[in-house]
DNA sequence: CTCTTGACCTGGAATTATTCTAATGTTAGA
DNA sequence: TCTAACATTAGAATAATTCCAGGTCAAGAG
């Protein structure tokens, strides 16, 4: 996994200007790895930088995500996640506590794969919905 | 996979009610296959419908969702879609055309899976995103 | 150093999707 | 047929996201 540092190293180096703003979410992310919604982002920033708005957090993590630094995970209905980790990865989300946790599943048969009937594969999201072990 | 008349003596032997409403929505499903959102149901019934309340349509779809009658999916930010078949299978969603393919991956290693790094699994949701062959 | 230009950020309004609510209608069983 | 429980309706309320117009900032040109 690319760390902090290497991440806005890569994204310099790909011509994108890194304001205050970008480099607070982005670090808040990397720090935050319970996929946090764009809610909880902006109100912890809001701390520190009393002035920022929602709209550059949305468009922050847009872009983001467009250079794929991030990942945008649409599990939990009518609201977006978001999660540092970019690397394929599986995505438990627990209906009763609302959680999401990360959880690693061995064999899968998409793993490396660029098209699939017809379709180019740019990204996977595989989701399990259930009850998480706390809430059991 | 189950059909219509199948599903709904299914849904009457478990005691619910089939009202006129229920039996237009499930039937809507049944007969398009695309991967409806609340608003393409919705407005299409209406036709038949007129009087037919978006609450409605909702709370149907809940009820049937929780009967396990119906898939709901999550894959377009930000917008619910609906899908008749529950039999597990994957999506593919376009990012260009916003159109929801079912898409068959064989050897997906949860198939069957009760139970995950002690999180119990209820439903399974495997997004695929990219650009569809017709977009390519 | 100052000016210009373009990119960025901000607050708030607008839009979109979903949920809630109170009143009314329907249904199935006594 | 009556009644109690459940369903439906229209529209208001809420929640999430996007849009917009104006202000700010930073880097390069002069």
């Amino acid at each position: 996994m690319m760390n902090l540092t290497e991440k806005l190293a890569e994204l310099n180096k790909k011509g994108c200007t890194l304001t205050i703003q970008r480099h607070a979410i982005l670090k808040y992310l990397y720090k935050n790895r319970t996929h946090p919604t764009v809610e909880e982002i902006y109100y912890s920033l809001k701390k520190k930088f009393s002035a920022i708005s929602k709209a550059t957090v949305y468009n922050t993590l847009e872009l983001l995500k467009n250079y794929g630094f991030i990942q945008e995970i649409t599990i939990e209905k009518g609201k977006l996640h978001f999660d540092y980790e970019v690397e394929p990865h599986h995505h438990f989300f627990c209906h009763k506590c609302n959680n999401i946790y990360d959880v690693n599943v061995e064999g899968c048969p998409l793993a490396g794969k660029k098209m699939i009937d017809g379709h180019k594969i740019e990204e996977l999201r595989p989701y399990i919905i259930g009850t998480c072990s706390k809430c059991l």
